[in-house]
DNA sequence: CAACTAATTCACTATCTAGTTACTTACTAG
DNA sequence: CTAGTAAGTAACTAGATAGTGAATTAGTTG
């Protein structure tokens, strides 16, 4: 009856599932200094010597980790169609989802974070990052360029420099609201200082492209 | 002569700043986890057995480090004398000095980063820190409403958000240059690409703050 | 079913690392 | 000038920690 449910006994494919997803979260949780792989080994249920088989060491386990990373956030940007939106209702849109998205994948930003710390010396080694990359930054260029044919939006913003901005409104707000807590003195940890955070962020995304 | 010079051997102050100042370098390169005691020793030119004298254990000192790194950018802050500035003046004045700051002082961001992915466990224990901060808070606030009073600025702005918008759009940038390079496929270190963001970054508060 | 391949386990090591014990040396107050 | 105190040193430890060698076991193919 159950001999084939038994006989999943080995799976390589979901060996390095789990210790992917356990690498994800050790590593978001500690940074890559802190992060021990005895404990990846522990959490993921995998022996320690499938890390080193499947993915060579503790450094190139990180390099895989963040590539999933940000191949999981660049693929959900890609199914929001943005293009196909009124570029107002787009770049509304597009604030939103990141800023959900950082709020429901806290592992991305603490990634980020530790890799950044390091001065991106992996991610400089990844093959695939440049790939994901590409589509992604077109795509607010092309929102902004249908906003000013439109009349929406004033013309000579750099895409580049909103797109960073985007991202940090939100993203600086939710990496350190634990010091900003204690630095502001009020809790920006409900739903309700989210809520208000996202509104702001809305504004003043808004306030900076429309013309004049 | 330098009978005096070198009787200089013994001076406790001089080795606590010595080894505060190593401190400060290594947990900013590497985070609390990847830091190394020993490291802060051999830098400091102190014997490690002064660190565990001076500051206790890893986890002290680095809460020290993090004090010190606060206290400073708060008394810079503090010698702007902002208040007595035209209100928009003074914005953009706080918006220069907290990127030149963290560009000056790449130190405060990594610390911040790191004592983040801790939750603020060490910031909490703090006794020092809400003092330090409890000034800086009521600045945007009083900047603010002047400059609503003389028709300046729109009114209903929340000076805490506008506080971490401020310092998001400079932070985020300068945190996240090394993946942010690689994800937007520009060089974003230069002094020209510096110069770009900040004055990208006035703008964007100007916009957020000005009526209509 | 036998030979092979890939998944998995176990036991191990060399090195590192936070923290400590016990000591010596320099300065200082009386 | 001496006794006490504070600064500084050296050598050590117990436990972690990244990484490995070699064997075992499950599934697969001829």
């Amino acid at each position: 009856m159950n001999d084939i449910v038994k006989s999943r006994k080995r799976d390589a494919t979901a060996t390095k599932n789990r210790i992917l997803k356990a690498a994800k979260k050790e590593f978001s949780k500690k940074g890559l200094g802190g992060a021990r792989i005895d404990e990846i080994a522990l959490k993921s249920k995998a022996n320690k010597r499938m890390i080193y088989h499947y993915f060579g060491n503790k450094e190139a386990l990180f390099l895989k980790t963040l590539e999933d990373a940000y191949a999981d956030i660049r693929s959900a940007e890609q199914k929001l169609k943005l293009i196909e939106l009124d570029p107002e209702e787009a770049l509304i849109k597009l604030v939103k989802f990141t800023w959900d998205y950082y709020l429901k994948n806290p592992e991305f930003i603490t990634l980020v974070n530790s890799e950044n710390l390091h001065r991106a010396r992996h991610l400089k080694k990844s093959k695939i990052i440049e790939d994901i990359s590409n589509k992604f930054i077109s795509m607010v260029g092309a929102i902004l360029d249908k906003g000013v044919a439109n009349g929406q939006f004033r013309s000579g913003i750099d895409p580049v420099q909103l797109n960073i901005t985007i991202a940090a409104i939100g993203y600086y707000y939710l990496t350190n609201r634990y010091t900003g807590a204690i630095v502001y003195q009020r809790n920006l940890d409900s739903d309700a200082a989210y809520r208000e955070r996202l509104n702001f962020n809305i504004e003043t995304i808004l306030r900076l492209v429309r013309p004049a």
